[in-house]
DNA sequence: TCAATCACG
DNA sequence: ACGTACGTGATTGAG
């Protein structure tokens, strides 16, 4: 199947001025330069106009401007009402007009303003007259109602987060992710209405409902031509509101017949004057604009894409919808590239699998045609040899697993490789990741239906085999990057895959009891918090629990903490009115109660499959330290810290016959940052085996190891803890009941003490002022931009950040390392032990009751060992018939 | 959709 | 002067 080619066509941009300048004015109120004069507005639209000459590289550019008041008669006639309460422009946005025209003058792009037409018309009409032209227009605004504009010459480019970042809204990424055609828009608009606009719409239609009806019904006429077979309630609304319905579409109907010429000479985006701007920026005082102004002034032609139209070479496509075609699946094949569909979590319930030999040719695998014996050649084709490259093969290899196959190899996966490339993107999906990497302007790959999967999957692999040749350099370019890959996150994956597919059981019948006498608790306290405040109320509402505790109760609000909602009713704030009334106590207990409840209790049964097994995905590319995380549900955060919660552990159970063993490195984090700090001291205090906690606190306190109380020691391990996340003496107080003055003075006496520890921390700190970022020993990047912030609270955060990276990070990785090398143990010699889940420093394994005891010591043994470093790793180890004994 | 709260390492 | 410990995810209420 061919991607379009896009001819190579002139670009013009137009950019809805007062849009942009208006982002940046709020986004920077108190931007201005040394005198006072306000640039919030200019910065923004300059951040916003360099961003376009880098990446859109545009061959004409214009400036569309709102007149203020009477730029809307003809929408006012309609509807007088239209944009009522919207304020006027402040003063101090009014200032700034007269520098943003400098900077249009500067740039050569012309602003054009007419009476009676809004920004959106001007644009349009600028747009129309380009197509005519061959010329395609890309419009930048934030304002969706250009979407009715796109079609395969306009293209809109939507501001997002931020000043400099704008994304490209195609038709099909439109209707990826709005569902319906571009062509639809201007009717959903008619229904659902634009309150920042005041245009009404059918009241009691919103942006789901209104969507519904046209992917139904097609267009506003089709719904009212079809308004019988449509229910009752929205029938109703509908009529009501059909006057308001039309008007409304005339309103947000943007015109094109605006007079304003399209002056290829005059709109000549290639007339700017880089002198002219860069004065002007470094008057303004935008230093950092000033400074990458060289760089994007003279770029290289193909440097950026993510331009609209990329083409991707797709291939053929081989449609394996037979049990004769499987046949042409070549055998003896040693990389991949794959990708997958399911209906199913977990591999369960698979639609398509998508095997591509060399990237030429894709053959798409239709599980129409079962699975059973799809898997039998499957069996053939894919050997513990075979390599693959995808996105999130993860879920692939859990699909292999259903089908009981053994797991091939994984040389690349681009969803871990972007993230280990930059892992501050905010999207990670496949369609995002090609746009914004390839330029790819095709439709998205995340809401499909069955039939558009099978055809996209072509396309799905070029888009795949791009983006591994686009990493791959990156990952040998970094230093350590590539053996973090192939020795730490590609293994790791099917180790995941394992874990996610075995799942732990769960004994839903001792959670179902428990549930019962949960809720008695639960109603008992209930009760005593209505009868402590004289009245009911939804104690689960905190601003309702506010309310009752600050107004109604009356009780001290001094210093307690005020979010933006009101008094915070948080554990730590009620804590200080702890005495001062009964109903505090009810009211924390009633929380701890309520939480186990709702969130464990109650979901967890809902969530086990026929064998009663819970399976929760890990997530390797969300936790900037390099953590894994654990979702749908998290069983990283199972209790443990309570009576209570323990329970909720004793529901994790072994299946039939088997034992579960938990493993577990004590201390690692302190450990890993005497070896990183290089603190030989507390190194050796490690290796002799000394209780760290009380060994430090005899030091601080200046006493033997026996003359340390349990108060000492508690202060001690605090800290311990404490100062790897940058602990603060008010932090200290707070932990430990010391005063402020007392947690000075021993934080004073720990950083004796432990000084290199203080000195790495130091070192950390400017290395990453240094270099934007900081790594871990096997090369895992963080980047810190914010370590630059001149905001003090977000830079300080942000070194704390830092410091703790490292340790944090260094941990996860050797996790990761050791969890890979206990898979290749038991793979070998114990198929039927399985490791079931990771929580940070611990795992934890199923297996048959009598080898219990010697894969305890395999466990303990493999982890200690599982990277040589100057101190001593300890593991813990514990068998039982459930996680609460251990 | 966001803020608040609280579960874990 | 200002706020105050890193990294996550799920649930709930409210606009």
């Amino acid at each position: 199947m061919a991607t379009e080619v896009t001819p190579n066509r002139k670009k013009l941009v137009v950019i809805d001025g007062k849009s942009v300048f208006y982002r940046g004015y709020y986004a920077m109120p108190n931007l201005t330069t040394k005198d006072g004069t306000p640039t919030g507005g200019v910065f923004g639209f300059a951040t916003m106009a360099l961003e376009v000459v880098k990446r859109l590289k545009p061959d004409y550019v214009a400036v569309a401007w709102d007149k203020p008041k009477t730029n809307i008669r003809k929408r006012l006639e309609l509807y007088p009402e239209y944009k009522a309460g919207r304020k006027p422009a402040p003063e101090d946005f009014k200032l700034q007009i007269p520098v943003l025209q400098e900077l249009l003058n500067a740039f050569g792009w012309p602003l054009y303003e007419l009476d009676d037409y809004e920004a959106d018309d001007i644009m349009g009409a600028l747009a129309v007259q380009a197509s005519a032209k061959d010329i395609e227009t890309l419009l930048i605004t934030s304002d969706m109602d250009m979407l009715q504009l796109v079609n395969d010459r306009v293209h809109v480019y939507a501001l997002k987060k931020g000043l400099s970042n704008i994304e490209l809204y195609s038709p099909a990424s439109f209707e990826a992710k709005y569902q319906i055609r571009v062509d639809q828009f201007l009717d959903l608009k008619a229904l659902k209405g634009d309150s920042s606009d005041n245009i009404p719409g059918v009241p009691g239609i919103g942006e789901k409902g209104g969507v519904e009806l046209l992917k139904q019904f097609e267009t506003l006429d089709g719904i009212y031509e079809n308004i019988d077979l449509i229910k009752e309630t929205t029938r109703k609304k509908l009529v009501a509101g059909k006057d308001l319905a039309y008007l409304s579409k005339q309103l947000a109907n943007i015109w094109t017949d605006a007079p304003q010429k399209l002056d290829l000479a005059e709109v000549d985006g290639t007339k700017a004057n880089p002198a002219a701007i860069q004065a002007l920026l470094q008057k303004l005082e935008f230093r950092t604009l000033a400074r990458q102004l060289p760089e994007i002034m003279q770029v290289p032609a193909d440097s950026m894409p993510s331009e609209p139209g990329t083409i991707l070479s797709t291939g053929k496509t081989e449609h394996i919808d037979t049990v004769a075609k499987l046949e042409s699946l070549p055998a003896g094949v040693s990389t991949f590239h794959v990708h997958c569909f399911t209906a199913g979590k977990h591999g369960k319930k698979p639609l398509v699998l998508s095997l591509s030999p060399n990237g030429n040719t894709t053959y798409v695998i239709d599980f129409a045609i079962g699975a059973k014996v799809i898997g039998k050649k499957l069996a053939e084709v894919l050997t513990t040899d075979t390599k693959l490259i995808g996105y999130d093969v993860k879920n692939t290899l859990k699909v292999l697993l259903e089908l009981g196959l053994p797991l091939p190899q994984v040389a690349h996966d681009v969803l871990v490789g972007s993230f280990m490339i930059n892992s501050l993107r905010r999207e990670q999906t496949l369609t995002e990741l090609a746009q914004a990497d390839l330029g790819y302007a095709g439709q998205g790959f995340e809401n499909l239906d069955p039939d558009q999967m099978m055809g996209a999957q072509a396309e799905i692999i070029a888009v795949i085999k791009s983006l591994h040749e686009l990493q791959a350099p990156q990952i040998k370019e970094i230093p350590k990057l590539q053996s973090l890959a192939t020795d730490i996150e590609w293994p790791v994956i099917p180790v995941l895959a394992h874990m996610e597919h075995a799942g732990i059981e769960l004994d839903t019948e001792y959670l179902g009891r428990f549930s019962e006498e949960v809720n008695d608790l639960v109603s008992d306290y209930e009760q005593q918090i209505y009868g402590h405040a004289e009245q009911e109320f939804n104690i689960g509402s905190p601003s309702q629990l506010a309310e009752v505790l600050f107004e109604k109760m009356d009780l001290p609000k001094q210093g307690i903490k005020k979010g933006k909602t009101g008094y915070s009713t948080a554990a730590s704030e009620l804590d200080k009115l702890r005495g001062k009334h009964p109903i505090i106590d009810v009211i924390t207990q009633y929380r701890e109660v309520a939480k186990l409840k709702n969130t464990y209790i109650d979901t967890l049964p809902l969530m086990v499959d026929e064998q009663s097994r819970v399976h929760t995905t890990f997530n390797l590319t969300i936790a900037q330290t390099g953590r894994l995380s654990s979702t749908d549900p998290n069983l990283q955060n199972i209790p443990t810290r309570t009576d209570l919660g323990r329970h909720i552990r004793t529901a994790f159970v072994a299946g039939k016959g088997k034992k579960l063993v938990s493993a577990d490195y004590s201390q690692f984090e302190l450990r890993l940052a005497a070896v990183l700090a290089e603190d030989s001291e507390l190194v050796e205090m490690f290796n002799r085996g000394a209780d760290i906690h009380t060994t430090t606190a005899a030091l601080i306190y200046e006493r033997q190891e026996e003359d340390v109380t349990k108060q000492m020691r508690r202060a001690a391990k605090v800290i311990n803890f404490g100062i790897l996340y940058g602990m603060s003496p008010h932090g200290l107080s707070i932990a430990t009941g010391m005063t402020r003055e007392q947690a000075v003075v021993f934080i004073d006496k720990y950083k004796a003490v432990r000084r290199p520890l203080f000195d790495y921390m130091d070192r950390v700190r400017e290395q990453s002022r240094k270099d934007g970022f900081v790594a871990t020993l096997f090369g895992r990047r963080r980047p810190m931009p914010d370590i630059h912030s001149s905001n003090f609270m977000v830079r300080q955060a942000a070194e704390r950040a830092a410091i703790n990276m490292p340790i944090q990070g260094t941990e996860a990785d050797l996790m990761k390392m050791a969890m890979i090398n206990v898979d290749n143990l038991l793979a070998d010699n114990n198929p039927d032990c399985t490791m079931l889940l990771q929580i940070h420093d611990s795992i934890l394994l199923e297996c048959p009751a009598e080898k219990a005891e010697s894969i305890a010591v395999i466990l303990q043994e493999s982890m200690q060992n599982v990277f040589k470093l100057p101190v001593k790793l300890d593991v813990d180890v514990t068998i039982g018939d459930n996680w609460g004994e251990l």
